[in-house]
DNA sequence: GGGGAGAGATGCCGC
DNA sequence: GCGGCATTTCTCCCC
């Protein structure tokens, strides 16, 4: 596609408020909470609606580059080359296109305001411990989910049968030395603030890896195994198709 | 455009091991480490030569839903709709697509190895330090950097004029409290490993929250203002253009 | 592959 | 806005 063909299918589009897709050979310039710069190559550029810039290598998870929303594009051929100009004045962040090869554009009003309903988080767990505390522990009565405004952020806390004031922190993955570490600071802050000597510390999340569980005896911890519920798994070997939810 | 043009021109790319950008109305279901359902709305899709997969709504930053790599993509036509089934059996992640409306559907072979050079790390940070240890106190005498084997990953360490041992990690950002936890553990296992008692722990961040800086006191450690390197700043105000790099 | 930690992390919620 | 923390975190590096 010809340069200024180009030019002019994005300037529309930006008028229009258009999510834009490009694809071309350049290289891209950041400056802002870092520097950037990458040379030459064939990416895909994605300008959504509310000023958001992703720019996409043809693999890989992640963008390479990126702007946050609120970005303002600016696009002009100059020295037969497509430059796209992409600031942020707010955030004081630059990016900078030099586009030598336009493989496609393509733009188009989007229409969607739903949002997603994820299952099987942290949270999830936390609310499974309060309906299941035997979980846990028997004999672990939760008194509160998420505490949020005494004592911190705390997944789940309450008395075990001997009546011991227990955390309990999910973790939905490995148990790492992080993991730990702030269930650590948790009991201290607890201890501290209640003036208690005797703070349980328990860690629920699948495995663990061997450093922090040694960290974990270490603090006189326990761990407890734990998996994040998954309330519609449907998916098996011998089944094909999802179903309606 | 047509479902089943649609669906002949995303067969033919994916057997090509093209880029493909498509934007359609479509709900999209997700199984494997948690669980997703999305109701209807305009998504623009991004299936990579890996076989990565991104969703992307009309606006933010991040995908809606994704798949990583070595991800196997079917495309068909049923009922009236264009299914998208997307599964990576070794990862056991699963992602239904149900598209109602094509808006588009372009796709190319797209050649790109380059690799993104970024400057203001964290790495960057620790570098200079060694480079400018005043930066972290007169007399400090960096030892080395970036210790992997025998303390953990530590960014500097070194003596104080004292002669006394101290390590320093550094942050790009806010210090927070997971990073004095981090420092905290640092020190503990330093004093332990070498059965030293007195272990000095110094973070360098350009500012610190307040809760962090408590934390930080109680444990008797110190913070010291820095800011990560700016190599190819070239942006300002009064500025316009980057100029080459 | 596991383990540990950074990231231009992002996003969410609460204050 | 800051603060604290989860994330289908992802990515990198080392062992």
């Amino acid at each position: 596609m010809k340069l200024d063909v180009a030019e002019l299918k994005i300037q529309e589009a930006l008028e229009k408020n258009q999510v834009i897709l490009i694809a071309g050979r350049c290289s891209v310039s950041y400056s802002g909470r870092a520097e950037s710069f990458l040379e030459e190559g064939d990416r895909v550029f994605l300008i959504k609606q509310d000023g958001t810039l992703l720019v996409h290598q043809p693999t890989g998870n992640n963008p390479v580059n990126y702007m946050k929303e609120k970005t303002k594009h600016d696009v002009f051929v100059e020295d037969g080359k497509l430059i796209l100009k992409s600031s942020n004045l707010a955030l004081k962040e630059y990016l900078d296109v030099e586009i030598t090869k336009v493989h496609f554009v393509e733009s188009a009003n989007l229409d969607d305001n739903k949002k997603i309903l994820i299952k099987g988080t942290e949270f999830d767990m936390a609310e499974m411990i309060m309906e299941k505390p035997e979980l846990i522990e028997r004999g672990f009565k939760p008194l509160n989910r998420e505490e949020h405004t005494k004592y911190g952020f705390i997944d789940v806390f309450g008395y075990d049968k001997d009546k011991c004031l227990t955390i309990v922190e999910c973790k939905r993955y490995i148990g790492d030395l992080k993991a730990v570490s702030q269930l650590r600071r948790y009991v201290e802050k607890i201890k501290k603030s209640k003036g208690i000597d005797k703070v349980r510390g328990i860690l629920a999340c699948p495995t663990m890896s061997e450093n922090a569980k040694k960290m974990l005896e270490d603090w006189g911890f326990k761990h407890v195994s734990v998996s994040p519920p998954k309330y519609l798994e449907r998916y098996n070997k011998n089944q094909k198709n999802l179903g309606e939810y």
